[in-house]
DNA sequence: AAGCTCTTTTGACGTGAATCAAATTTAAAA
DNA sequence: TTTTAAATTTGATTCACGTCAAAAGAGCTT
């Protein structure tokens, strides 16, 4: 294991990590060889990231991909006057650049510290196409980010507030409970402007609405930044869009 | 060649289509054995819709994919309460449903008249089990279609109506020039309602907006349903949010 | 723990687009 | 062609959210 090109060497990523990291990659196919296995552990760097360090940008050729081992990450696209749309989240487990084709398209940034493993995609791609089965892995994680998207599309294209912030609590909750963590305190490590901006609102109305929804009973903030969600049902018609609900304002 | 299916069974398309169909999806794969294409022209369907006809809806299981030989169709999502976001227009040489995993993740529904040739997802997924070269190929559309969803999620989070409607004509203007056709009187054979749904905006907005672009100049409408490009470094620079520029308002 | 900065919340107000409504144009049917 | 219905445009008004501004709170540093 070597950290050349981490942002702190000096401090190693423990072994079990990589193994991790390997791991969850080669979980993609189990019937990875035994020489696959070990060529695709051959091919992981670990890198470290602090609080709003950039790992790649929007535009920058994509000749690697990442795993997300711990911390949280943001993926943002810009407009040139900086208007900014905040696509999408990430945790540990989540990959990122493998559904980019020759550029990266959007800019991926730490929220927080974060640690990576990195792959080479050039030799990943050599990997992949021997070992073909890969293929309809990544296939298929290409297919749920394009169905997330287009679930973000109806929120950002016709959602109120209230519903825009509703299916955001929900969607980070459904995440933790896939990382095996509970579905209620959901902890948000990213700050309200990120969350307003994935969300296509301002920080002033999103902070708005969580107190709105406070004061209504559907949920609880603590510190800031943890969410208890008290009416799971009434915040999940909220979030499809049932505005007709009794519980529903606007 | 069999019409079983299709909306109109008496009136059978030209072989030629069918040739031409088949084609589409084998210059995927220019590598693809001779028994592989005759496997796969065995596969295709004719299928002919009538404006308003619904190809599959959200939800149903993606047991078969398309490509889209005549006409237009719009795939969009809706809200319990009948809200719709249009996610995309196709139009001739265009797939459906190959990037849906289980099920599909829209309705699909013709826009005016059109013809389409069918595959079975199960006897496509044989065969693209067996030509490998084919996955790679259907990754890459994967990834393209979710740069564009990425793209037009940063439209309908930030971008005002007028970048909207302007980004709107400049990306149906390249999908003509893609197809062959002129790039500046483009034809857009969807319904106002359909663009207001498209750009999470209403029928009124839209007309408002295109009025506005004409009054400035930057377009001309012919018949409601051709719009004549005159002035694209502007339109551009709109589309792509420069608020600064000196001839752009809002 | 005091002082600083950054973030979040709350308040007052403005506005872009939605809504409501009606006129006009276009398309379809008789 | 005439009649009827549907789509589009235009106008008047409303409202949800944005903008501007300030206060309150959280996190650092010393």
């Amino acid at each position: 294991m070597n950290a050349l090109l981490s942002k702190t060497p000096s401090q190693k990523l423990p072994a079990s990590m990589c193994a991790a990291c390997g791991a969850q990659l080669l979980s993609m196919c189990a019937s990875l060889d035994r020489a696959g296995r070990d060529e695709l552990e051959a091919l992981l760097e670990p890198v470290s990231l602090a609080s709003g360090d950039v790992l790649f940008e929007e535009g920058a050729p994509a000749t690697r991909s990442f795993n997300l081992i711990e911390g949280c990450l943001k993926l943002y696209k810009l407009l040139p006057d900086g208007r900014r749309l905040v696509t999408d989240f990430l945790y540990p487990g989540d990959f990122l650049g493998l559904a980019d084709k020759d550029h990266y398209t959007c800019t991926a940034e730490a929220v927080g510290a974060a640690t990576l493993c990195r792959f080479e995609r050039s030799a990943l791609d050599d990997l992949v196409q021997r070992q073909s089965c890969l293929e309809g892995h990544l296939l298929d994680r290409a297919r749920a980010e394009l169905a997330d998207g287009r679930s973000q599309l109806l929120l950002l294209g016709h959602k109120t507030a209230r519903e825009r912030v509703a299916s955001f609590i929900l969607t980070q909750s459904a995440r933790a409970v896939q990382r095996g963590l509970s579905a209620s305190p959901v902890e948000t490590p990213m700050r309200r402007v990120d969350i307003a901006d994935h969300l296509g609102l301002t920080t002033e109305t999103v902070s708005r609405t969580l107190t709105g929804l406070t004061a209504d009973g559907m949920i609880g903030v603590e510190a800031g930044r943890r969410i208890i969600i008290r009416e799971t049902d009434q915040l999940a018609a909220l979030a499809a869009g049932h505005k007709f609900h009794k519980f529903i304002k606007n």
